[in-house]
DNA sequence: TATCAGGTAA
DNA sequence: AAAAATACCTGATA
């Protein structure tokens, strides 16, 4: 088949959904923006950009109430070709799927799912995974148990077919939560404009669905700030869910802080302190702890504990299996889920759409980097020849352990020492994903180092140092993915990294992105024509899709 | 009562 | 597919 040529647009699409985007074309960066929003960033060589659309990226389109008019618009606008007949059909039927199921409530102990499709009706009827969760039928569905509000979504979604929700939620044990107009440090205190988007995005939804789902904003951009706001915006019980027991003080401290909430009413339900309050904070791992392998989950139990009226979930992205399954049995419950990146690398994102809800609010990195919120970042990719010795070594070694020599190249130390030379004024942090590789650096540049191992004490020393600019260079492991507590940098040189992994990347460049005056720098090493090259492209991509621009550089 | 090492889990 | 980090619990030490 031959296409007409319609204009010289930057935009080709392809009849497998998959999009190509020229990147030198005039119209790039606004035909990238107009993407973000409902495609998927798949690979991104210099020049031709590969994106894809599908069914879940469309739903999350849906629910955000963009129009399928408005893509459709914007994809001719930007196309070289005309568009291809099946790809817009398709892409307009995943777009109006979500919608067409709906769940409303009839009665305290019953659901109604409605199908508004004749075509879908029977079809839906027959999924045996799906209709063993059908009571008695109606004229357009069936009646549900409302305690499979959850198990019906999932399943349903596993079946190729999103649910919208608006049975609405618990109220919850009320508790009185009001923001401070001044903090606790007597600055000023209010939302800023999109954390305020996000909340009232949150609590409202498009029409009535609203309460429950994901907002996705960059590190440093105040995601506590909008959990705090969405649990005043509710005032009932809170349970907050979060990575470890720092982010948990954090969460306290922070709490004390911009609310008028006393000490007594938050409670911390850790390895350290177990008390339940009406505002509660916990860990993943505490929730999921279990005393031996075929032990029962007990702490699970704290989800109907009290009766809560917010249940929030931080960086949802890590939210574990059981917490998954244990969220289906509290779907009357409303839920907030906070992640600068929605990616997992586990492909569970359909789950997180079924049991916590669709994508509410999100914010452009670039946006908040224009409007003064994050800092302006310049990201470059060095590519380092491996010496001959580790040439061969790479070549004789087993695919899986190749990435390992390619991420352990010894140059590596010396490009390194040359990039902190050039940041004679800056906080640089260096960070790699193999301690021995690490102490090496550390031995060489005598510079001090941190890892899991560095007892609490010893790291809060050097981050105080770091911190007063007495130390300017410290060298990380892994830890600082999470270290809530790591002061802010403006250098990062990233040696070596897990894999292919976005959220990663996202994560550690969002170190360097607190605003200062002067521009922060995040440098990529890899070895050159191996594996971990390919990896650091993968790395790249949730970022490139956001804007950034990686600079090559050879060694 | 507090702290630390060691084992286990995911 | 593998390495590292974290947090839980228990029991010993001071």
């Amino acid at each position: 088949m031959t296409q007409a040529i319609v204009d010289t647009g930057p935009l080709i699409i392809q009849s497998d959904h998959t999009f190509m985007l020229e990147t030198a074309h005039p119209r790039y960066a606004d035909c990238r923006d107009f993407l973000a929003s409902f495609a998927e960033l798949v690979k991104s060589p210099e020049f031709i950009h590969t994106y894809r659309v599908t069914p879940l990226s469309m739903w999350n389109a849906a629910a955000l109430e963009m129009s399928f008019d408005d893509i459709g618009k914007g994809l001719e606008r930007f196309s070289r070709y005309t568009l291809p007949a099946n790809v817009i059909t398709d892409m307009r039927e995943w777009h109006d799927l979500y919608g067409r199921l709906v769940l409303e409530k009839v009665s305290p102990t019953h659901l109604r799912l409605r199908v508004l499709d004749e075509v879908l009706l029977p079809r839906i009827g027959q999924i045996a995974e799906v209709n063993r969760f059908f009571g008695d039928s109606t004229a357009d569905g069936w009646l549900i148990a409302s305690g499979q509000r959850g198990d019906l979504k999932q399943a349903l979604i596993k079946a190729g077919y999103p649910i919208k929700d608006i049975c609405g939620y618990d109220a919850g044990a009320p508790l009185e939560i009001d923001l401070r107009d001044i903090d606790l440090d007597g600055q000023a205190f209010t939302l800023r404009d999109y954390q305020q988007d996000a909340v009232d995005a949150f609590y409202q939804g498009g029409r009535s669905t609203g309460g429950s789902g994901i907002i996705v904003l960059p590190c440093g951009s105040g995601k506590t700030i909008i959990g705090i706001g969405t649990a005043a915006r509710i005032s009932g019980h809170t349970l907050i869910i979060t990575t470890n027991n720092v982010s948990v003080h954090q969460w306290r401290d922070e709490l004390l802080a911009k609310t008028d909430l006393v000490a007594d009413t938050i409670g911390e339900y850790t390895g350290l302190e177990k008390t339940v309050k009406p505002v509660t904070i916990t860990t993943y791992q505490m929730l999921t702890h279990r005393r031996s392998k075929t032990a029962p989950m007990r702490n699970l139990a704290i989800f109907n504990h009290n009766s809560w009226g917010l249940i929030i979930y931080d960086e949802v992205h890590l939210l574990p299996a059981p917490v998954f399954r244990a969220t289906t049995a509290i779907q009357a419950k409303r839920r907030l889920g906070l992640t600068a990146t929605l990616v997992r690398e586990d492909g569970k994102e359909d789950d997180v759409f079924a049991l916590i809800g669709p994508k509410r609010y999100d914010v452009p990195w670039k946006t908040l980097e224009n409007r003064g919120f994050i800092a302006e970042a310049v990201c470059t990719e060095y590519r380092i020849p491996l010496p001959r010795e580790e040439e061969i070594r790479y070549a004789r070694e087993t695919k899986r352990r190749r990435y390992r020599v390619a991420a352990e190249n010894p140059l590596k130390i010396e490009l390194a020492r040359e990039l902190i030379d050039l940041h004679t004024e800056d906080h640089i942090l260096v960070i790699g994903q193999y301690i021995s590789q690490l102490e090496a650096i550390a031995e060489v540049l005598g510079h001090p180092l941190i890892t899991g191992k560095t007892k609490h004490a010893e790291r809060e020393k050097l981050y105080a140092r770091f911190k007063s600019g007495d130390l300017r260079i410290l060298i990380v492991s892994k830890v600082a993915n999470f270290a809530v507590d790591l002061p802010d940098a403006n250098v990062m040189i990233q040696i070596s990294g897990t894999y292919g992994s976005r959220q990663e990347e996202a994560q550690r460049l969002g170190r360097i992105l607190r605003p200062h005056d002067r521009r922060s720098c995040f440098y990529t090493l890899v070895s050159k024509g191996t594996d971990e090259q390919n990896f650091a492209l993968n790395r790249q991509l949730f970022l490139v899709e956001q804007g950034y621009k990686y600079h090559i550089r050879y060694y």
